[in-house]
DNA sequence: TCTAATGAACCTGTAATACAGGTTTGACGG
DNA sequence: CCGTCAAACCTGTATTACAGGTTCATTAGA
């Protein structure tokens, strides 16, 4: 049963085009690093001005479907959480989303990936979780390296899990995160607390490193307790 | 503390435009329904051609960040999960994804949508999910409509769920859903296991409008045992 | 005074052309 | 067989042009 793959309501030829485009995709099975016609052959083949399929291409490129390149034809893209961020960051800008609604989300998703990535982690990805835990607080006092540290881990973990949908989710979270983390470490009233953290997402890795899926749940549903503290004593919650 | 909302590797015009743009959007402070400068004089104060000013529109307009329409002045836009959809849809054209992996993410985050709504739905919300859930018993000739009052529950539950975060995901989902639904509803042995999966529709819509966050999340959990089973039986994972 | 019509100004959608570079490819020479 | 190089190909950007949609203030009418 053959599914048209979007909508089709064309009114403008960009649209018209870039369904055309992702129909194509489909349609010759292409696979990530595969090549699309040129411009130009698209434009003569939808019966388009080249300004539209550049339009309707640069869509896609948004969308992180299709990759652009001076000189290059395009390629078929692979999976990137880059514009999902892009697209949380405008929710919370304009007030459609607020940060606990995103940090809910993260913490149901998290707690998953906890116990996938326990189950699931290969040991090299053991090393580089326990790695990350680590360096948080080797640069303890550098906060900027803490927060990629910490997201790091946390994408590790994801990753992990097997499991893209969520590596991607995650991902995409971070754009956001990267404004929210540095307002969570400041309101933590000592360094006591902050080596506290530290330590808890040690023994998280640990967890995972362990294999021990249940453990590995429970300490991410307490990371996300502590942070979602700290963050509404700062009252950006 | 201003974070720059994108990266800031703009090799080409149009990410910078973007940058530009998505700038604009946050410094100004503007809303969904708000208007952007006009191409032209978005060209002017960035020193671009409208080329490249309308590439970067259609990109944000691909994310779903503004909205374009002839002859109106771009505006800020709404939340919405059309571009989430095609981003997993392309993940799992391209073999990036699996269908296995959707649902797996769909059952994590669906057992929460489930608790929330039966913690925070409202009446008018209950009644709704409950009519999707009878829906699909009466348009039981009907697969299609089935399956659209099937992905409607699914949405008002994540909606009543009161995180849009939630809603855009599964929302997102839905795009793939509805390509492997029909296997799904075909692998079923007999027309008694079609009904049984409505009455646990109906059931879990019951749970959620009795305030039952537990039955509603033990109900999901079943429902997702019971789909997985299904197409798995008919060999799609 | 209020409302409805109207037209001008504004704006976007699409096309065509031009050219500066970057990339690919195949031919040629070693 | 391999490396080099130039031609062909391709994209990024700018400019101009025009059709048609939208907005808004002014004007005519009630």
């Amino acid at each position: 049963m053959l599914i048209p793959a979007a909508a089709p309501k064309s009114v403008d030829f960009v649209s018209a085009a870039v369904t055309a485009i992702t129909d194509l995709i489909r349609d010759r099975d292409l696979k990530p690093g595969d090549r699309l016609p040129a411009e130009a052959t698209l434009s003569k083949d939808l019966h388009v001005s080249r300004t539209v399929v550049r339009e309707a291409l640069r869509s896609l490129a948004a969308l992180r479907l299709v990759e652009l390149g001076a000189g290059k034809r395009p390629t078929v893209a692979e999976l990137d959480d880059d514009a999902f961020a892009l697209m949380f960051q405008h929710g919370v800008c304009t007030d459609q989303i607020d940060i606990q609604q995103i940090y809910d989300a993260r913490r149901t998703i998290e707690a998953r990936t906890a116990t996938l990535a326990a189950l699931r982690r290969t040991e090299a990805e053991a090393r580089a979780i326990i790695m990350h835990a680590k360096a948080m607080e080797q640069d303890f006092d550098v906060p900027a390296k803490v927060m990629e540290h910490d997201l790091a881990l946390h994408l590790a973990i994801a990753r992990a899990s097997r499991n893209p949908v969520f590596a991607l989710i995650i991902g995409a979270f971070h754009g956001v995160t990267r404004q929210t983390w540095p307002v969570g470490w400041k309101s933590r009233s000592s360094d006591d607390e902050r080596h506290a953290m530290n330590e808890l997402h040690l023994q998280l890795a640990e967890a995972i490193a362990a294999g021990d899926p249940k453990v590995a749940a429970a300490l991410m549903d307490r990371h996300f307790d502590v942070s979602l503290k700290a963050l509404t004593r700062a009252g950006i919650i």
